[in-house]
DNA sequence: AAGGCAAATGTTTTT
DNA sequence: CATTTGCCTT
């Protein structure tokens, strides 16, 4: 048999050829009309638009119970797609659940899984060393840094970041060097000579990075009409959540693996799309109808999540963007609270404010974990971590470095990478001399020097030199000693369980002892963070077991980099970008920095693509609110080290302001203590919302015949009498009149 | 090879 | 501001 990996459908499934009305009941009955349409549409392809909290992931779940029960689709031939590991954990359970059955047949998994999948599985179609090893975006830093240097070009000019950050949008692309025009661009066809070297190096050393996953299985495809015959056939129903965020080579996996013949249910939202910046391509949803036959559309508006005034401020703000496919939530429930304003005088006092009203929430009995503090970027966590901090509340901060990242772990998996596979420079590299072992910099560079020379492994030329007699003799003991090293591992670690090979590695590495050789807190985390990589890989049970264990628990290590790192079971709040909280819902949030350059980002602010981005993301943070919803801004903020007077973000003004209540400060509560504070006081603050008669409001931009351009910070009293507080970037902050001060609107 | 110091450099992040 | 990076010294 021409593919004797593949296997066939087991015989006795769907044998159940007497559908139980209950179960029937059980799949639709929970749903909306909606809903239930979507679950049991007989199109053969379906765009499904699911508003934010409008029940996206239980029609993906259902739609596969409702084709398994009542369309007799064997669980062999449905595909399930989605963007996280996660996303692809909670949708295996709740469909096993809701069948009361394993998913076992189903193939559920993210696109990079599923690639991975299909190429261990065909690695000789795919071209590929049986054990191939995935590069992480750390790994492909390194070795383009190493490419880079290789080439004799200067990072200064071509900034390794840049140069990688190339490759992976012509891979997402679905370029190949070949296929890209370099115009006699110079910078262009640098990039595509590195794109070149690059993949060179990949190939020889067996390495697939992430993008390489998705293009490698499409072009597995296309050149092997067989394979792709076989395995259109096999997933006649594929389903895929979150459409939006496909990128182009995502999506022509996907339109080659339906075929002519094929059925595909989609559920996305095009309000929702928020990684364009790396490659998300909204277009992908939009042309889905014409570029499908047969598709149907169906929305989901009905929201289960927030309240009436909430999602009317989402409906609001959304609306300001163009070229939308339209969809307006609503809900059965009641409008709820006002969406609560505070303008703050600083970041300080925003972060005081926020904590203060999470107190009062727990004080009410709340429980902390019910809140979140959402931000545009990480470095505003640090202000708010320090105000929870010394109101002793206990917070949860989601982002940083997660498990399989950690410098300690990477190290002992690339001594595991280097026992599975010896030609894996970038293994190599990392642990040639970590621990230390007398392979300094000039050594490592004749190996380096020698291996591109003639085309082969790192481990190839060490070898080579250890024979040699370009070292000294100590340089060429130590490099031999280090290959022995591996052999020995490799050797001893043979048939052994997993768990034991990785205790194999800690102790022969002595990598545990060169991490107590640093006794503070830092050399004992990693230890312990070392002990309990032995019990991850005691614990691990690969999907797939006709693979290679190792290979596979390496895989997974890079694919699923594991959880950040934090105490779940604690009730604890909860901080996060707005980019994490996509998928979650709190019943209270908190939005800050609502400020022009911060939210809106600068840097997003010129393009209109990219602002409209920026406005899908504030949607995305306001439904995540179920019952309050806070906004905040400060007049003031100091950000890496500067103080700066932003204006308050467009997206608030974007919200109607009957839906609004503003915060004003009790005049009980004291200023902030804080030098930085501005110099008024709070009994005379002006609301952003109210209108002084000057014509002006905080944050506004003015122009003064004498000291430029400026911001508005504060006005006092109304008409030609009113007291304006203006920053000038050049002259400093000035109080003047508005009757005299002559100042025109910018 | 390791530690110290100055300089640069600051969106968003999954796989 | 604070963290990371590179370069320098011992």
């Amino acid at each position: 048999m021409f593919y004797s990996i593949i296997c066939s459908p087991p015989e006795n499934l769907n044998t159940a050829t007497k559908i139980p009305m209950e179960e029937i009941t059980d799949i639709i009955g929970p749903l909306n009309e909606a809903q239930r349409q979507a679950v049991t549409t007989e199109s053969r392809n379906t765009l499904v638009l699911a508003g934010a909290g409008s029940g996206k992931t239980r029609v993906l779940v259902h739609r596969i119970a409702w084709l398994i029960r009542a369309e007799k689709i064997s669980p062999w031939s449905i595909l399930a797609v989605t963007f996280t590991n996660k996303a692809a954990r909670e949708m295996k359970g709740r469909v096993e659940q809701l069948l009361d059955m394993p998913s076992g047949t189903l193939w559920i998994g993210t696109f990079h899984g599923l690639a991975h999948r299909l190429l261990r599985n065909h690695w000789q179609e795919a071209n590929l060393p049986q054990n191939f090893q995935i590069l992480d975006s750390e790994d492909q830093l390194r070795l383009v840094r190493r490419l880079l240097k290789e080439m004799n070009l200067d990072e200064e000019r071509w900034p390794p970041r840049q140069a990688t950050w190339f490759i992976n949008e012509q891979k997402d692309k679905g370029f190949r060097p070949q296929q890209i025009d370099t115009a006699g661009d110079f910078w262009l066809s640098q990039m595509v000579q590195l794109y070149t070297a690059y993949e060179a190096a990949c190939q020889r050393g067996g390495m697939v990075d992430f993008a390489e996953l998705l293009l490698r299985a499409h072009e597995m495809w296309l050149n092997n009409p067989e394979l792709l015959n076989h395995y259109r056939n096999r997933f006649s129903h594929l389903l895929v959540d979150e459409f939006q965020d496909t990128n182009t080579i995502q999506y022509a996996w996907l339109r080659l693996l339906t075929g002519d013949n094929g059925s595909i249910f989609v559920v996305g939202d095009d309000d929702q799309s928020v990684y364009g910046w790396r490659g998300a391509q909204v277009e992908n949803i939009r042309s889905f109808t014409r570029e499908f036959p047969l598709v149907e559309t169906l929305r989901l508006e009905q929201n289960y999540r927030s309240s009436g005034n909430i999602l009317n401020a989402a409906n609001a703000l959304i609306d300001n963007n163009p070229g939308r496919l339209g969809k307006e939530l609503w809900t059965e429930d009641n409008d709820g609270v006002p969406i609560q304003l505070y303008s703050a005088y600083n970041d300080l006092d925003e972060a005081r404010f926020i904590a203060e009203q999470i107190q009062f929430w727990v004080d009410k009995g709340g429980r902390r974990d019910e809140s979140a503090i959402l931000y545009r970027s990480n470095a505003q966590s640090r202000v708010l971590e320090e105000a929870l901090l010394s109101a002793s509340i206990p917070y949860r901060i989601y982002g940083g470095l997660r498990f399989f990242e950690r410098a300690e772990i990477k190290d002992a998996l690339s001594y595991l990478r280097l026992m599975a596979h010896r030609h894996d420079d970038a293994a190599f590299e990392r642990v040639v001399n970590t621990p230390t072992r007398g392979i300094g910099e000039r050594t490592v560079m004749l190996v380096r020097e020698y291996a591109q020379g003639a085309g082969i492994s790192l481990w190839r030329a060490a070898l080579a030199q250890t024979e040699g007699d370009q070292l000294a003799a100590r340089a060429r003991n130590a490099l031999r000693n280090f290959l022995q090293l591996i052999e020995q591992m490799s050797h001893d670690g043979k048939d052994k369980a997993l768990n034991e090979q990785v205790e194999i590695v800690l102790k022969n590495s002595s990598l545990i002892d060169h991490h107590k050789k640093n006794r503070s807190e830092k050399g004992l985390t990693r230890i312990e963070n070392l002990e309990e990589l032995v019990t991850a890989a005691g614990q691990f049970s690969p999907e797939d077991e006709s693979l290679n264990l190792l290979d596979e628990f390496l895989a997974q290590a890079a694919l699923e980099s594991g959880d950040t790192q934090g105490d779940e079971w604690e009730d604890c709040v909860q901080l996060m970008t707005l980019h994490s909280a996509k998928g979650l819902e709190f019943h209270q949030v908190f939005l800050s920095g609502l400020e022009e350059g911060l939210f809106p980002h600068s840097r997003s602010s010129e393009d209109s693509e990219q602002l409209e981005e920026e406005r899908r993301l504030c949607y995305v943070g306001i439904t995540r609110a179920r019952q309050k919803l806070t906004l905040s801004h400060a007049e003031s903020r100091r950000l890496y080290g500067k103080e700066s007077y932003p204006r308050v973000s467009r997206f608030i003004k974007e919200i109607p302001v009957e839906l609004l209540q503003e915060v004003r400060i009790r005049s009980t509560i004291s200023r902030p203590v804080n030098q930085r504070s501005s110099s008024y006081t709070q009994n005379h603050r002006s609301s952003i919302l109210e209108d002084s008669g000057t014509g002006l409001q905080p944050g506004q931009q003015v122009r003064h015949a004498k000291f430029g351009e400026g911001t508005v910070l504060m006005l006092e009293g109304s008409g030609p009498q009113a007291r304006i507080q203006i920053h000038f970037p050049e002259a400093g902050t000035k109080w003047l009149v508005a009757g005299y001060a002559k100042l025109e609107p910018t």
